[in-house]
DNA sequence: CTCCATTTGTTCCTGTTTTCACAAATATAT
DNA sequence: ATATATTTGTGAAAACAGGAACAAATGGAG
């Protein structure tokens, strides 16, 4: 495909390596919560889902963490992780089409935990413009480069329909936007300098469906 | 990891081909309706983000639906994969949790373009018990097994906190559901015949302000 | 201080996935 | 009928990712 591995002086390791970097982080946290201040590897995996060579793999590309026969401190992993990831400080981020699916996400606390925060909503729809949702103010299309070139935000949610997908998308890059994350059901075509992920639900719940139908067969 | 990889008599694939399949499906209805009926593996790879060489073998995998020097028959693979992906006969799903998230999925249209149909949504909390959503009632928690296992369902969305994440997976299960697409951020403990998907956006948007970080220090 | 139990960081290996490249098949033009 | 242009399906090769396994490091017990 493109875009799927990252290399720097050190190795080349692959973007998953940097989606589980995320749900360790994540996880690290509530161990924090918890009052757990140092964790091996064999012990953190329980929860994860992944083996502990990949665990300790994945942190390798970037450091040694960890105290041999001891295991991780937590609060430094945590540190490190964010670090690493980048959500050590705050991420402004847009989000164009407040419509179901853009109203749930401007309410969604779960983002400021990633200290990832929506300063802006763009919508096309007249009646909507202007209304304050969750706190944020849905502006016109129109202001759209204004306001995402003054606020500098550089990563946006794109919630619109497929439809008008593609040409949202231009719009963001000509205001500067080097991330979408785009929820809509088409592939974008944008400049390779801009980074598109795709969450695309009903793919997933079609691939559930072809295991399930599977699986009856062989019962 | 584990449950990713599938083998039939034929060969072995992995799962992210049945992901690809179901974006091939998609593109091919979308040509269908602009009236295109016949395409090559060539012109249809510009929509996908794939190689022609994947999209091929990909489809190789369960039969052989071209024909050289052609091309493929619009209908005929769209009839074909509808086959193997299972959606040529309506897939009836529970939802969990009619938050934001839930009701945001309870009005999505695009489910129905796969014959997905969600039949029944739970929730704990009272206000919400009763009320009509989007057409679907909304029901108490108590009746879920019973309800799931009248309707024969077999997949569920769940959209519930973290927190009650895996206690309500627990009882999915219970009732006889085989597939779970999770949207709650937490890696659920399932019994291995049951089958999870995650939509994790945090650890999406995360690792997008990985890259930009990254290509801020290099620009 | 020595031994033993842990646990990390990393090398090496293995199986998987993707891409390459081309024979076989088809259509069209002459 | 033959030549030419396409395009598929697929083996073989290359590129990758994940896991086993172990030396090196650490801490604690005796
Ligand atoms: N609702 C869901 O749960 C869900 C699930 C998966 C994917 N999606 C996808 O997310 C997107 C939004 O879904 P939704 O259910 O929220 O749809 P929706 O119709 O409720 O909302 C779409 C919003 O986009 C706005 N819009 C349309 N064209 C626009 C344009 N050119 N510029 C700016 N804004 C524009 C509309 O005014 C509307 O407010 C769709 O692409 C859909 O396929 C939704
Ligand atoms: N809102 C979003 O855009 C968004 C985005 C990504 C992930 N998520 C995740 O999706 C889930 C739902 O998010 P939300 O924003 O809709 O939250 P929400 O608080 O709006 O909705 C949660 C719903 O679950 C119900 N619930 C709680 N405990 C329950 C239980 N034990 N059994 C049944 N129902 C229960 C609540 O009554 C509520 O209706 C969360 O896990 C969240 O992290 C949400």
């Amino acid at each position: 495909m493109e875009r799927e591995r990252i290399c720097t002086k050190k190795s080349c390791f692959s973007f998953d390596t940097i989606k589980r970097l995320s749900l360790y982080l994540r996880n690290l946290k509530r161990l924090k919560e918890k009052g757990i201040e140092v964790i091996s590897s064999d012990r953190i995996i329980p929860l994860l889902n992944v083996s502990s060579a990949q665990f300790r793999k994945d942190l390798s590309y970037f450091g040694e963490f960890g105290k041999r026969g001891v295991g991780y401190e937590v609060g430094r992993l945590i540190k490190e992780l964010e670090e690493i990831l980048g959500t050590n400080k705050e991420w402004k981020i847009a989000l164009v089409g407040v419509g179901r699916l853009g109203q749930a996400l401007l309410g969604f606390e779960g983002f400021s935990k990633f200290n990832i925060k929506i300063v802006c909503a763009f919508d096309i729809d007249k009646k909507k413009v202007g209304k304050v949702i969750e706190g944020v103010k849905v502006e016109d299309m129109k202001k759209l480069k204004t306001i995402i070139k003054r606020k500098r935000v550089k990563i946006a949610l794109l919630c619109t329909p497929p439809h008008s997908a593609q040409e949202v998308s231009e719009k963001l890059v000509a205001a500067g936007i080097r991330g979408i994350l785009n929820f809509s059901p088409l592939i974008l075509k944008v400049p390779s300098s801009v980074f598109v992920s795709n969450v695309d639900m009903a793919c997933e719940l079609e691939s559930l469906i072809f295991f399930l139908k599977r699986n009856e067969r062989k019962v």
